[in-house]
RNA sequence: GGCCCGUUAGCUCAAUAGGUAGAGCAGCGGACUCUUAAUCCGCGGGUUGAAGGUUCGAGUCCUUCACGGGUCACCA
């Protein structure tokens, strides 16, 4: 028998010995199935208010499982701890109890193994609820030492590589991995109230559309065709209103072939919902509706500690025009702000390798270099230029800027949204547009989607779009700084 | 991709000025029947991320590479 490891510690040897020794005696070491009464959690959450006395006189019966996670052995009593995904609790195994022979039987149990364990309940003289074992027997030797007790695993690189370990180890990431799935199910819930139908639309587009962004390339052996991993999936969700899904929404990742850094994942997960018959405006009330509902489902209060700073959910939020954003934060003067020329040329000295063509461009990168990170309560940014925005509605009383908002929270974009665009002579001329945007080199202009057109043709009613970025989303709620701490599996390169 | 920082025992971390690589936890042996970072006694454990270079001598200085973190660029 091997281990993946090739080269073995002293410890590695021991418990590779140790399974010897197990299946020597013909013990089982890796069951099928195991009988149990009770998860960890749920001897804690049943039995972790009753008092000493009930314990005694109740005599609860319990068989659970769990990981080892601490043994402290003196003499003939051993206490140990074990552990589920979300709590543990303490074994007090006696020889007198067991018997000389499965007691000694104890020592080929390490660290890290998992373990059923069978008894009845009581609490310690310092009062700890604990297991007093009468049985016990192995789930899954592991062949590995755990991680150091008291610091967990601190090395970043390990804990995303082996999130398992990261898991076992440190109770924090734990939780925040349970906010991020009460999040999803939070919105589903929301959603589906308001009589939202959820769906799934490819993953693998022919024309990557739907945003402004470099999609990741495949190929398709038995059609012989270039696909496309979707950078978004608003433009089949549109599709869908014209089919007469007047609300609709997909929770389903999104990939974009761009750098990794501490707010960006290659693929990262995306909620998109649809609306019809509303516009941007109403999509600002349903926002703060749909974040105080989560914030109060899941933290009970209309507040979110993101590192030093408080977040407040209450309504209303700050609205602030594009234009007046641009102007508070970044110190430009008015007269400055309208001179075109001027403004492309400043824009092109904050992004040295990649100069905006367009003055509407020139603000979005002004917006993004200097502004967005000025702006920590939940701020509606609303108008931004129309030409960064082939996909909205042009603003009824200012036709150069969108109907639309971008939602910035902690100074990271959380949502964007507009009122769509669903006049099919304009959609396939903002595609043109886009397209001789391409031509002079902008990757990430938006390609022509004359299927997507040839939809609106059939009449796309009046609707209300908008993303919401849920690993962004999960880092305001969970208090994180990093998108691969909200992220199971973030991107690495292989080791 | 640029710049800065990091990589030492299974884990968490030390190592003055370039001079024999250490500790705690974990492990092994022993004592111990209410401990909980158990305690006490003893023992083992290292190609210092990789490769080259400078030097009598390199964990430490230099070069290149790998991976990670931060930051800038690109993006949501």
């Amino acid at each position: 028998m091997k281990l993946v490891q090739e080269e073995l510690s002293d410890q590695e040897l021991v418990r590779l010995e140790k399974w010897k020794k197990i299946q020597e005696r013909g013990i089982e070491v890796f069951p099928h199935r195991a009988e149990k009464t009770h998860s960890v959690f749920e001897v804690v959450r049943d039995f972790l208010h009753l008092s000493k006395e009930e314990l005694e006189e109740k005599n609860y019966q319990v068989k659970v499982p769990g990981r080892i996670l601490a043994i402290r052995k003196m003499g003939r009593a051993t206490f140990f701890h074990i552990a589920d995904f979300r709590d543990r609790v303490q074994v007090y195994l006696r020889e007198d109890v067991v018997g000389k022979e499965n007691y000694e039987l104890f020592d080929l149990f390490d660290i890290g193994d998992i373990i059923l364990v069978e008894g009845r309940l009581f609490r310690t003289r310092t009062g700890e609820l604990t297991i007093l074992a009468e049985k016990f027997s192995f789930l899954a030797k592991s062949f590995h030492p755990l991680p150091e007790k008291w610091h967990g695993l601190q090395d970043v690189e390990l804990r995303y590589r082996k999130r398992y370990l990261d898991l076992i180890m440190n109770p924090e990431s734990g939780e925040t991995f349970r906010i991020r799935s009460q999040i999803v199910a939070k919105i589903r819930q929301f959603f589906d109230e308001r009589g939202f139908i959820e769906v799934e639309t490819p993953m693998m587009q022919v024309i990557p559309g739907g945003a402004l962004a470099r999609p990741f390339k495949t190929f398709h052996n038995a059609l012989g065709i270039d696909l496309y991993l979707r950078i978004a999936p608003e433009l089949y969700l549109k599709r869908l209103v014209v089919g007469g899904m007047e609300k609709v929404y997909e929770i389903n990742r999104n990939f974009r072939n761009e750098g990794v850094d501490s707010q960006h994942n290659p693929e990262f997960t995306m909620l998109e919902f649809y609306q019809a018959y509303i516009d941007y405006n109403q999509l600002m009330d349903l926002t703060e509706e749909l974040f105080l509902y989560l914030a109060r489902e899941i933290h009970g209060k209309e507040e979110l500690q993101y590192g030093d700073q408080v977040i407040s959910l209450k309504r209303p939020w700050k609205r602030l025009k594009f234009r007046e954003a641009v102007l508070q934060y970044s110190g430009l003067a008015p007269a400055r702000f309208d001179d075109e020329k001027n403004i492309i040329e400043f824009a092109s000295t904050l992004t040295p390798d990649k100069k905006p063509l367009t003055y509407g461009k020139a603000l979005d990168v002004i917006f993004d270099k200097l502004v967005k990170e000025k702006i920590v309560q939940p701020t509606f940014i609303i108008n931004p230029p129309k030409d960064i925005s082939p996909l909205a509605k042009s603003d009824r009383e200012n036709p150069s800027e969108a109907a639309r908002f971008e939602l910035i929270i902690a100074g990271m974009e959380i949502a964007n949204a507009f009122s769509e665009l669903t006049d099919p002579f304009e959609q396939r001329q903002r595609f043109e547009e886009q397209a001789a945007m391409r031509k002079t080199g902008d990757e990430e202009s938006h390609l022509v989607d004359l299927d997507y057109v040839e939809a609106l043709e059939y009449g796309l009613p009046p609707t209300g779009g908008e993303g919401i970025g849920i690993d962004r989303l999960t880092m305001i709620f969970a208090n994180k700084k990093s998108i691969r701490e909200v992220i199971l599996f973030p991107l690495l390169k292989p080791r």
